[in-house]
DNA sequence: CGCTAGTACGGTACTAAGTACCGTAGCGAA
DNA sequence: TTCGCTACGGTACTTAGTACCGTACTAGCG
């Protein structure tokens, strides 16, 4: 198993604040639980907290990438998409996040780290809107408040599934988003050709385009 | 001069901030111009970042207590003051706000303690609106929006504030607040009207629906 | 007046995070 | 082999934060 030293770091912390908690825990131990030198643990990450969060660097590029990609008629699932990446990538983390979420919620020096990291994306997204936005009249706050409105119900949806895990995670999450999109504001009419007269989500619409589809003519 | 002990620390640490900056400077050195002893900086102030934000227990119980007398019909207001409430306490620290701010802009602890007092308000406003949005659909998540909203315009106007003072600020901030709780207000759509003209098999329309939905909010 | 209880303070000693620096083992390329 | 690079371990240090003890001051009460 050639596992690396900064994989193997994070295991042994994760173990570590898991049966002893996060205090309890010193650097000392978990280095020595991994087999390394303290030294090495600073090397691999630059405070204790970091070890928690050992991925947000490159699920911000990741992000960032996607985001870059939009064009002005593709801006809305960009978004979409966008914050889809950063939920995937917890699902992904599976126990972890579900172990760092029982961390976040007690300890208050873990809790800044994660908050310190959601800001992050909320200014990434914000960075990008704010272009998309720039023409516009009060674009920069209106980049902010989509931003927000984003990181929010992203981290709402998450936070429901960290606590007990639920099936329909994925139409909770666009319900979600759909609702704080639509609150922001009117999209201007596309040139769309379906129909559909009802109400609910999209995938409520999609449901029933489909039923009236399969069953009409 | 009967000056408070605690109000000499705070003094003292904002001079030697300033002077030589946040890392630069330690308790010790923040004590010794207070003329006062290490222990007693610590048990006026939980940690080195505390003594920058002195006064966000107090703000935040004034901003509960204005919350919790809205009724139904004032609550708008009720979130525009209160918003006012904690804007207005930064006014009032004038030049001490805006030299914390020059720290929270460039040094990383002193940042994400400030957004962990930026939380605590979201979570307040938070709270206070999910217990007036139980009843409805999508409560607790819009509850959430609604108050992140409040606090990003809140902090938008802010920023500018600090950054470059502006005669016009309360006028900016009424504006502000104005369209963050009109992009929530307007009331969501209960009819979704997607037309689609043109024929091909039901999985080729359908694909065009959930692309313009997801494409248009 | 003397006595007592509470409060604020100073000092010492300790733990642990984080930094700086030095030395060394491995490893691929010239 | 030798050079250069990278990763690692060890030591020593600074500083935030905690725990504990002793003491001065003050208010109240006999």
């Amino acid at each position: 198993m050639p596992t690396t030293t900064r994989e193997r770091l994070i295991v042994a912390a994760f173990d570590l604040f898991a049966s002893q908690g996060y205090d309890a825990t010193t650097v000392d131990q978990i280095a020595a639980h991994a087999g390394v030198g303290r030294t090495t643990f600073f090397r691999n990450f630059a405070s204790k907290e970091d070890v928690l969060f050992p991925h947000h660097d490159d699920v911000l590029r990741e992000v960032d990438a996607r985001l870059a990609t939009a064009t002005p008629t593709t801006r809305s699932s960009a978004l979409r998409e966008g914050a889809r990446i950063v939920l995937d990538h917890y699902l992904d983390e599976g126990d972890a996040a579900r172990r760092r979420y029982r961390l976040t919620s007690t300890v208050p020096a873990v809790r800044e780290r994660e908050m310190a990291a959601v800001h992050r994306y909320q200014r990434l997204f914000a960075r990008h809107l704010a272009g998309w936005l720039a023409e516009e009249e009060d674009g920069p706050l209106r980049a902010e408040l989509t931003a927000a409105a984003i990181i929010t119900a992203h981290n709402h949806v998450l936070r429901n599934w960290l606590r007990d895990d639920r099936a329909d995670l994925i139409e909770e999450f666009e319900h979600a988003i759909g609702i704080a999109l639509e609150m922001l504001g009117a999209s201007p009419p596309t040139r769309t050709t379906v129909v559909v007269t009802g109400g609910g989500d999209v995938e409520t619409i999609l449901r029933d385009v489909r039923e009236a589809l399969t069953r009409a003519p």
